[in-house]
DNA sequence: CTATTATTCAACTATTTGGTTGAATAAAGT
DNA sequence: ACTTTATTCAACCAAATAGTTGAATAATAG
């Protein structure tokens, strides 16, 4: 299949996996509760962590009937390296990086639509 | 429209048009001599062109009848943050890095293939 | 056993994507 | 003027994506 690269960036690519992402860096968590927040049928989520499963950016493990869903860095590390050989960029200015953290979580969690 | 990290990931998920990066990051070029090495019509580049373009991926100048088209790091310089978002992750590893890189180039050049 | 809860499957739909070809445009070269 | 070169446009196509709904599966609770 298609370079790993592909299947990252493409995961990446979608806000609601982002969302997702950006929530799993709190605590793991199960589908469900995963989808709450989400204007969106359970079944496209499944979906969504699927797409994020293949890529290697989560983790799923059945206990039960619950499946727990928790972040797997290394595919994210993979795209990070990646980025970070165009031009080897600057290291980054953790304040200006906090501040846009900030905004991002403002435009673009769904809570706050 | 869409958050611009949707646009800069999508861009960045398809392996022409990392590759089309990857060139420009020696020199600035034309489309038609970007479109070369690729086994894939020159419309073909130019949408690729258009979508990394798009994205702040890259700037495209026409001057007479060439259009040159040369890195913008600044989107690409988004992404990074973004992603460096995630558990602060280390500093890079410029040892690994450089292998990265050179398997990178054997399995993705069109060149090689 | 039965009901409830958690998750996925299957079938379907609309939209987007990545490619094609052939014609169109526009600038240079002779 | 005519031809060549550079690039895009338009129409089309196949495959992938992101969503839906309703049924199916599987584990737990009562």
């Amino acid at each position: 299949m298609a370079h790993k690269l592909n299947q990252i960036f493409s995961a990446l690519a979608d806000p609601t996996r982002r969302d997702i992402l950006m929530m799993l860096l709190e605590d793991d968590m199960a589908v469900t509760d995963i989808a709450e927040p989400f204007d969106m049928s359970l079944a496209a989520i499944s979906k969504h962590l699927i797409v994020l499963s293949n890529a290697g950016l989560i983790l799923q493990e059945r206990r039960g009937r619950v499946k727990w869903c928790k972040l797997d860095t290394e595919a994210m590390h993979a795209a990070f390296i990646w980025i970070q050989s165009f031009g080897q960029l600057d290291p980054i200015n953790f304040d200006s990086f906090e501040e846009f953290l900030k905004k991002e979580k403002l435009l673009n969690k769904p809570e706050t639509t």
